[in-house]
RNA sequence: GUGCCCGUAGCUCAAUCGGAUAGAGCGAUAGCCUUCUAAGCUAUAGGUUACAGGUUCGAUUCCUGUCGGGCAUACCA
């Protein structure tokens, strides 16, 4: 519908003499404001100098539109043209929406293009903790609304495991493993001091016993061990928050294949890096001129080592050379700033930088009774993500990150969210879902079989306000699904989402859907109790959440 | 100090490229279960959109400044 006015508005204006502009349409709040608006004869005020009620006159003079669908149109306020659709319409459109079922509200603006997504990219040093999860359920939005704008997608996970932290998991173990026999042997200042720590140490003494106390030098078998308890614990939650990457890709390998000297010479050469200190410096200052005060970076420290900067960009041009269409990477707030130096050192090189974007969220505070939960690394008092999903469901955790805007701090109330009750916004949703399962379980008991009869369902019959209304906001699921793309959003499929389930418990009060008395009834509105479950469960796909039958 | 994000109802947050009377949930108050799931529905109260300017037909939205909060300001990633 959205596209079909447009389309028309456009043609009026092309008639009018007006082109180049892009008329905005949208749903009013107001419902006496009809169903689509556009604001069509303002913008064209200033070119044609008239007045704007008076384009807007002249605009519709030259529409053409089907009464079929449109059944009004009107001019108010400083030229607003207001469309009201037929309801006929709606209702029809119901049909369509059980006829497409999973496929309603997918798009193809995305089809046939490639796009690689990384999120979580946790480095293998320990359990996720709870703050990890929005990270984690964010991305895991994100991606299914690439799917679902018709994206072939990669889901992908980079991980450190050339660095410092890694050692430094070593080191942690070794102690850990060490102080099995000699309980004064000095733990390391800067080492992990999670239990998991003591628990790996365990595993290398059972296999080894005293074979490896005087290892010190050779940690290979612990950072191993390490990384391996690691990334098991880490993939578990995974699993748990139904998510499974497609590639595992470690920054290692780009040291073995020879990217990291490649990279380093390629900036050499175009004099892009030079030495100082006994370090490596890039010329970002040059490269982000947009950007007033930026400053060189290190690229390889005085030690040798390079900075996590080479292998980001390595691994992005790597990304980039595997020949997506675009690449999105998913950051906290805490790398709000370096990711634009990556990035300028990929443009730098001529690579086309634009193909990657990236989102980032801000954090997370976990709320326990009014009070912020405190979490130190130092102290092992951490709030691991296993134990927050133990606490809340695998779904109310994906669905309260996934809740707020990603661009703004979030309050995670652990109370509410525990909550198994109507205060909590998550069932909310899945209520509505639990009770059409419900009623279609009861027309089958009544109607027997009656899904083919139901397409051909007598639906003029349906016609009061929250037949309509219900009918009315499940049409425009696409519409959403398309912004919630564009704007890497997923928050707004939630939003959504609660209109839905408000329109059908509304509905649901206001109307018995099941009477043995009125078959004909009875089909119209199993008619709009399929359609609202399909966008229901649809919806539910996209942020990650199950669709119970039953609550 | 500087850069990024944010400031909307008592609390947590929405608000479609700048649109019409700024909306939900929680909390508060008052109602609704002999009828398909009351995890529901209905109604009421609650706002100078932090503050001060600017841009224009029109600003929560864009620009400038002030105040307040988060994050980052490493040869950690």
């Amino acid at each position: 519908m959205t596209e079909y006015l447009k389309e028309k508005i456009k043609e009026a204006l092309h008639k009018l003499d007006v082109d180049g502009i892009e008329p905005v349409l949208e749903r009013p709040k107001e419902e006496s404001h009809g169903d689509y608006s556009t604001n069509a004869a303002m913008l064209s005020a200033k070119k044609l100098k008239k007045n704007p009620r008076e384009i807007a006159k002249n605009i519709i003079d030259n529409l053409q539109l089907d009464e079929k669908y449109i059944s009004k149109i009107e001019i108010a306020g400083a030229g607003f043209i207001n469309f009201f659709v037929s309801p006929g319409y709606y209702i029809e459109q119901a049909k369509d929406i059980i006829n497409k079922r999973s496929e309603y509200g997918k798009l193809e603006i995305n089809k046939g293009k490639s796009v690689n997504i990384e999120w979580v990219s946790v480095n293998p040093t320990g359990p996720m903790h709870a703050g990890h999860g929005r990270h984690i359920a964010l991305g895991k939005a994100v991606a299914n609304l690439l799917k679902w704008s018709g994206y072939t997608i990669t889901k992908e996970y980079y991980y450190n495991d050339a660095g410092k932290q890694m050692e430094n998991l070593a080191k942690s173990v070794y102690a850990r493993y060490r102080q099995m026999f000699e309980p004064d042997y000095p733990f390391p200042e800067t080492g992990y001091v999670g239990e998991y720590i003591i628990e790996i140490a365990k595993i290398i003494k059972d296999e080894y016993g005293d074979k490896l106390l005087n290892s010190e030098n050779d940690f290979l078998v612990f950072k191993t061990a390490g990384e391996n308890w690691c990334f098991k614990s880490i993939r578990n939650t995974l699993r748990v928050m139904g998510i499974e990457h497609d590639k595992f890709f470690s920054e290692r390998s780009l040291y073995d294949d020879g990217k990291i000297e490649k990279l380093l010479s390629d900036f050499k050469q175009r004099n892009l890096s030079y030495e100082k200190d006994g370090a490596v410096w890039l010329k970002t200052s040059e490269l982000m001129k947009d950007k007033k005060d930026a400053e060189d970076k290190v690229i390889v420290k005085s030690t040798g080592e390079p900075t996590y900067r080479l292998p980001d960009m390595a691994y992005h041009i790597d990304k980039l050379n595997r020949g997506y269409d675009a690449i999105i990477d998913v950051f906290g707030a805490d790398h709000g700033d370096t990711y634009k130096e990556v990035l300028a050192g990929v443009a730098a090189l001529g690579y086309d930088a634009s193909k990657i974007r990236v989102i980032i969220h801000q954090m997370v505070t976990f709320m326990q009774e009014g009070k912020p939960v405190k979490m130190s690394k130092r102290s092992d008092n951490v709030y691991y993500l296993d134990d927050l999903i133990e606490d809340v469901g695998a779904d109310v955790a994906q669905f309260f990150f996934v809740m707020r805007s990603a661009n703004t701090h979030l309050d995670f109330d652990i109370a509410l969210a525990k909550e198994q009750s109507d205060k909590n916004p998550v069932f909310y949703l899945q209520y509505a879902h639990a009770r059409i399962s419900g009623i279609l379980r009861n027309a089958k008991e009544v109607f027997g079989d009656y899904s083919k009869d139901v397409m051909n369902a007598n639906t003029s019959l349906l016609k009061n306000e929250d037949e309509v209304g219900l009918a009315k906001i499940l049409t425009v699921f696409t519409d959403v699904v398309r912004n919630a793309v564009e704007t890497y959003e997923p928050h707004k499929i939630i939003t959504y989402l609660n209109e839905v389930a408000e329109a059908y418990h509304r509905f649901y009060h206001n109307n018995r859907v099941i009477n043995a008395e009125d078959k004909e009834l009875s089909y119209a509105r199993l008619v709009l109790c399929e359609a609202a479950k399909v966008v229901l469960k649809n919806g539910f796909d996209i942020i990650g959440i199950s669709a119970p039958e039953r609550m």
